[in-house]
DNA sequence: GGTATATAGTTGTCATGACAACCAATTGAG
DNA sequence: CTCAATTGGTTGTCATGACAACTATATACC
């Protein structure tokens, strides 16, 4: 098919839709003062006990500088909590509070209503196609470094 | 189909693979000096006249703010130029300079093969799929505001 | 054991993107 | 015509992400 412009770019492509996601969950977050990117790693905080930074950062798909800086915002705010990790004395032990762990809860509704709202145009078996070919684009991608 | 963590997420899902894919082709565009974002604007920029600075900024998906920054850069570049608009003295005209068109014939075949090698892992009849789906998301989201 | 290398994390810089506040010019309603 | 609302653009601030440089600790190799 042809196509005008860059619509025919997958990179063009998936960054306007991430961001016009992204965007439409920044608002919804926005009553509990959370960005989606926060949002992701405090997810994945609240998931697995015993967790260190670096591996904390690599769920969430950051680097490590980024996941510092996330990691700062969240323990400002009181959901996460840094410790000393005995066994390696270079990690950071991550850690959902109390607090954090009540804001996951409240929140992965609103997260879901909105990818819910966000895909309501496609059909569940074309949400289904979608999330495997990115699937598969990531892991290609990942693997060409 | 159950998946662990986030990846079910079509928000999560999409970041991961338009942070990759935006990050593999500027390193590839590296060696011309501009960026992913940078190269949509001028491509833009270098298909059409007489084009005024909010239309460029809303082809490539872009808002006020980051349109005027980024044109800043590619006027310090010397690859687009400002030009007043004799029929409406609030708009500015955007225009490729030789060398900015000169740049784009050239990295065009850059984001083209950067792309190919991206989706290397589908079909093209996949890809098709990947493309459509995306369109119609991007639609629906702009819809939803 | 001692040195080279790898790993975990932090900090600084820059580009992008979201938002709000602002200016200037244009349009529209009366 | 006049004043309000809209439109085009800029600037400031913050969060994210990429990169490089750096510190500190761990591991591997001799």
């Amino acid at each position: 098919m042809k196509r005008a412009g860059l619509e025919g770019s997958l990179g063009f492509a998936t960054g306007l839709v991430y961001r016009r996601m992204s965007n439409m969950l920044l608002h919804r977050l926005k009553a509990y003062d959370i960005t989606p990117e926060q949002w992701s790693v405090l997810y994945y905080a609240s998931r697995t006990e015993r967790l260190i930074q670096r591996e904390l950062g690599e769920r969430a798909g950051k680097d490590k500088p980024t996941t510092t800086r996330i990691v700062d915002h969240l323990v400002r705010k009181g959901w996460v909590a840094r410790r000393a990790d005995e066994a390696d004395r270079r990690a950071i032990l991550i850690e959902a509070t109390p607090e954090g762990r009540r804001l996951i809860e409240q929140t992965i509704p609103v997260e879901r209503q909105t990818m819910e709202e966000a895909g309501a145009c496609l059909t569940a078996e074309e949400r289904e196609t979608l999330l495997d070919l990115l699937h598969r684009l990531s892991r290609h991608l990942d693997q060409l470094n």
